[in-house]
DNA sequence: CAGATAAATGGACCACAGTCCGGTAAACCC
DNA sequence: GGGTTTACCGGACTGTGGTCCATTTATCTG
């Protein structure tokens, strides 16, 4: 149905395998015109032929570059979300390698509120696509990994790939901003929330490493 | 930048005073319209203009009626949204009032599964409009109110509003059909795990109603 | 029934995401 | 440097959701 099923590397980034000069030059100033639009009117006021027009490119090659409006969104979050990937993967404790499970799991949860804190509106823009889009794409397969990996280390018997599902669920873009916007729930409320469900869900980190 | 702030009434449906006997009529013949179309070629490829020129009115009308795109879809599953409602506020137990509130809290996820099931499009289409709206809609709130109910009722004794968005985020239309058809997770799987999630993470049953 | 009033109507109109394709200019080979 | 190929470019074009407002029509009042 989607044709490039087997297509799960890195998210956008870096050509195949040799991008003309002219179309690298045109991706950079692209990105920043958006950058800079983004920051002046938000994500959500920024339309593709704004961007377009400030960078000064025809729409064709905007879309050539991000495929859709979510594509050019994360190639914003993109820096950012590779740092944050970095940092679980091969970081330092308790986010990294080396503390119990639970708490990285915490870790985790905590550096992800915090990514919503500051990228909120981007992050909103670039997960409103189509349906069930936003599951598809790496970034969340690459959560979900980690999430089920840390879960399978702890010792949680039950179906660690739902469990992961659902603690991805509780830190959606959507919901979080909802509830500290909407219900105004404070950071520091979300966080010791989040805490606790770990807490709840995964048992006590029975083996010491 | 919307106009029209505070327009936050009913859901949608019940005109408040009187609804004159035209306006009246052409709503039935829209719903009845749309329902048509949605049958035929599925939620996600009925267009706006398709349901007005079926129904044979303009397309100022049908907005005037249901607002936007989600607000159409929303009038279609009402009927059946009601019913679910009316089920679990009143209806008999598990779902409804007399089994104990973890019992209830299952019966209620396990009922929501098979809403999914069966109207999977169509809560896509209601649910994907702009962010956050659907959390800020009256249906959500009935649902949160009645877990958040269900969860003091078991004597859970931590954040009880988060834990509701918590469950509520593993219900969600767009989360569940991915799994169903993404990941290819049967229903009874699905209807397992919810079992098992709530289990663990509301307490036993201790007051015995 | 006639006039007044407010609500409902419909389709022209707008904004925006996304597509298409004739033209253009890198890059590569000789 | 000249010729060829091929990826890239740009902007006109389309489809769709949503708005606007002059006109119509149901309802109410006398």
């Amino acid at each position: 149905m989607h044709g490039d099923g087997d297509r799960l590397e890195l998210p956008m980034l870096a050509p195949l395998r040799h991008e003309r000069s002219d179309a690298a030059r045109n991706r950079t100033t692209i990105l920043a015109a958006a950058e800079r639009l983004v920051a002046a009117d938000g994500a959500a006021a920024t339309t593709m032929d704004q961007v377009a027009c400030a960078a000064g490119v025809g729409k064709g090659t905007l879309f050539r570059h991000f495929g859709d409006r979510c594509g050019l969104m994360r190639a914003l979050l993109d820096e950012r979300e590779r740092s944050f990937q970095e940092d679980f993967i091969r970081g330092s404790a308790p986010l990294g390698p080396g503390a119990p499970a639970r708490e990285r799991l915490i870790a985790f949860g905590e550096r992800m509120l915090e990514h919503i804190e500051i990228q909120g509106d981007l992050l909103l823009a670039a997960e409103n696509g189509a349906p069930g889009e936003r599951l598809r794409h790496s970034v969340y397969a690459a959560y979900r990994a980690h999430v089920t990996a840390l879960l399978a280390d702890s010792g949680y018997d039950g179906d660690i790939g739902y469990l992961a599902d659902v603690l991805l669920g509780s830190l959606v873009s959507e919901l979080v901003l909802f509830q500290r916007r909407e219900l105004g729930i404070s950071q520091a409320q979300l966080r010791r929330c989040w805490g606790e469900l770990v807490r709840t869900l995964v048992a006590d980190p029975a083996p010491v490493v």
